[in-house]
DNA sequence: TGTACATCAGTGAACGCGCGTTCACTGATGTAC
DNA sequence: TGTACATCAGTGAACGCGCGTTCACTGATGTAC
């Protein structure tokens, strides 16, 4: 069946274009939690990474494989990851570190650097269900650092806490109830723990 | 200064034209809060109203001022408003409904007649000022509805846990942690009150 | 070491398409005399 | 009551534009002999 055309290499990609696609995915990411995915288009992706229009799909099948892709990249190198990554402190202070990083008007006001439950929100909703198992997938790793030694319930609502708190706060951002609605959070997930 | 060129009537709206206004607004509404903002076309929504693209313009004077007036109509027919319109129960059932309500497979799985904080949720944050005020008035009233008698802390981190427990579901749907978001945002919100 | 060829990463123009908006128009309804 | 005209709501074609994707190409690098 599978008689070798050719002697071809088992496709070793150069380091350069590994390099080239960490380049997109970070254009990719930063540009779909600032403007959302629909509103940003593979022209503007690739203009970000230095690169022209046409090479985009040298790297990515499609606009949803880059998402897909881009997902995974920012869950990779996001809060949770950056808040519970090895620090020599007890588990309920790593957790008050997630809530005060994860709650802040700082989140708020970089999209480009924060979650994309809260960047991409009701557009994750409408993707795939392949897309929406990669975020599920992000949302068991995280119930389970914050669940702890803690309950699998009360880490479920506060997570949903922490992501309405930030979405609202950017909608309301620029009136008092922004900040209001961030130190209400906060409080309430404090007083909870 | 105002001369008047015409003798001009002063603008009487026909019933007619109110009541195709009215047909545009729901559209608007379902379609935007189904499909997002940005996904969504003029041409769609006069579709859905039953018209053509091109009499659009003659009710509305851009696509963004149709998003003003469909939030206000979304918000208005909301469940807020309905879950707190006169009913003779006390202040704590009215709260309960309105949890049991929001906070449901139901809300999960009809955006169309949810509240747009959920449905619109990360595209709203990057609307103007202007469109973000109403939304912000919006949840100003949400937040006096359900404070009650009750702080008004409590109240903010309670509607943040409501609309970011919607959204999870909604990203999860299909898998069991859907529900199970929800369960356990209703069981946290109850137990806090 | 030199030459010929293959492979690779990226370019830039082109494609078909759908968007928001404009506008000349049509046909129905309202109003003046 | 009848006629002439104005107003109105909506049509449908057109506009310029940006999208996702394709593809023939270029020039640099790798490999075989």
């Amino acid at each position: 069946m599978s008689t070798a055309k050719t002697t071809r290499k088992p496709t070793r990609r150069s380091a350069q274009k590994t390099e080239t696609r960490r380049r997109i995915l970070d254009a990719a990411s930063a540009l779909f939690l600032r403007q959302g995915f629909g509103a940003t288009g593979v022209d503007g992706v690739m203009a970000e990474a230095g690169l022209t229009a046409g090479g985009f799909y040298a790297h990515f099948r499609s606009k949803t494989h880059l998402l897909a892709e881009a997902l995974r990249h920012s869950f990779e190198n996001g809060m949770t990851t950056r808040a519970f990554s090895a620090e020599n402190r007890s588990s309920e202070e790593r957790i008050r570190a997630f809530i005060d990083l994860y709650v802040s008007p700082t989140h708020r006001d970089q999209p480009e650097l924060g979650c994309p439950l809260v960047g991409l929100a009701a557009e994750l909703g409408r993707e795939s269900a392949e897309v929406r198992r990669i975020v599920a997938a992000y949302l068991e790793s995280a119930i389970h650092a914050v669940a702890g030694s803690r309950h699998r319930k009360k880490a479920l609502a506060a997570l949903a806490t922490m992501v309405g708190a930030v979405l609202l706060s950017r909608i309301t951002r620029g009136t008092p109830l922004s900040d209001e609605i961030l130190a209400a959070a906060r409080g309430s997930l404090k007083s909870d723990m």
